[in-house]
DNA sequence: TCCATAACGGAACGTTCCGTTTCGTTTTGT
DNA sequence: ACAAAACGAAACGGAACGTTCCGTTATGGA
């Protein structure tokens, strides 16, 4: 059943008297090669090890828990989606948005987002660090679209926060109940809604 | 460590050939315990069965696995957040949301919430589940408060799920993130901005 | 050149958990 | 009286976590 893809079991030995980045590096392409295929249910250490040809004792050489290994597999998939302000705010985040949804279905990342969250859930640790370091590093770009728009008096700066938290909540929506391909019709009428002007 | 508060070991004996109804009120109160005191991380059916003095068996009489388990817990917990339209959509949303929110704060929903989430995205079940019976029926109020509006003449019919959306992801991003408390000040800005009339 | 050092893969460990099975007991309904 | 079914408890098989041990491999300092 779980044919597991017996592709590359190909060992690495020892280098000598320090870590081989050989490892680490299968051991990522490992991690993200089972979540894409089993996605958060089948991604265990044990697997990723298999998979990896590595012992586990390694993989803890290089992450201290599976969580930790989670936020790196994401970050090396990160495929650095740039957003780049226009002038037009509604139409920068619709733009990055499209963007985030086509990366998060088309690579293992959205199934690496959704597994990050939940582990996040059941670990204290994992959560606060995706509060304080992987979710502001993740969100200077969409940010700065922010920024801009303020800087030009598009929105009031005070409203950033709120304007940002109802951006992520919409796309954290529609990627934990995997219904990122029938939401779309929903991004430009979001957009323009988060981007809207404060005069009423 | 896990001192388990030895609280209430309460045994209940055969009642003959039918299932005990007082069994399953004690495995639901257990649960919510569990979840309240231990989170996510330390809600384990054996964790349940003991602190219930209940069979495992017994629970799985009852619920066929842990998300089922877990689904009803929320909706014993529910309290009924009831959100009756004024007339002015933003004052609505702003309302509901603050009940929602203390809600989630001061009862252990926000945890069971947050666990039912992490739940589904290691189980195509789970997620199926929410997606498609929990969501709904727990949206059904909002989506009325939308529809409303939209009866009004306030927004238009058809960008009504576009806005439920980002009225659903913004309340996930602070629960799931555990800033119910920090992230209050945004509610009346994001609700105004959901509710805008589409006049541009 | 020798050799302590440390990483390597692999195996096994102890623990925890899920969901199931087995067991003896208790009570019902027939 | 007795079959039926639920009860709590215990144990199971399987999987997973994170750790420890093993024999091997190669480095780099003395």
């Amino acid at each position: 059943m779980k044919a597991e893809k017996a592709a590359t079991p190909i060992r690495r030995a020892s280098i000598g008297a320090r870590r081989n980045p050989a490892s680490q590096a299968a051991i990522l392409a490992a991690a993200r090669a089972v979540l894409a295929e089993q996605g958060y249910a089948g991604f265990s250490i044990d697997a990723v090890s298999r998979r990896a040809g590595a012992g586990k004792p390694t993989i803890y050489r290089w992450w201290k828990n599976r969580a930790d290994l989670l936020m790196e597999v994401y970050a090396a998939e990160k495929a650095r989606i740039r957003a780049v302000p226009t002038g037009d705010l509604a139409r920068d985040l619709t733009e990055h948005t499209k963007q985030l949804w086509a990366f998060w279905w088309g690579t293992p990342s959205g199934r690496t987002f959704r597994a990050l969250l939940a582990e996040a859930q059941s670990d204290p640790d994992a959560l606060a660090a995706l509060r304080e370091k992987f979710l502001p590093e993740r969100l200077l770009d969409v940010r700065g679209l922010f920024a801009a728009a303020a800087a030009r008096g598009d929105i009031p700066t005070e409203e950033i926060e709120a304007r940002l938290a109802l951006y992520i909540g919409f796309n954290w929506f529609y990627v934990l109940t995997d219904q990122l391909e029938a939401g779309q019709a929903a991004i430009p009428v979001a957009m323009r809604l988060i981007a809207a002007s404060s005069r009423s």
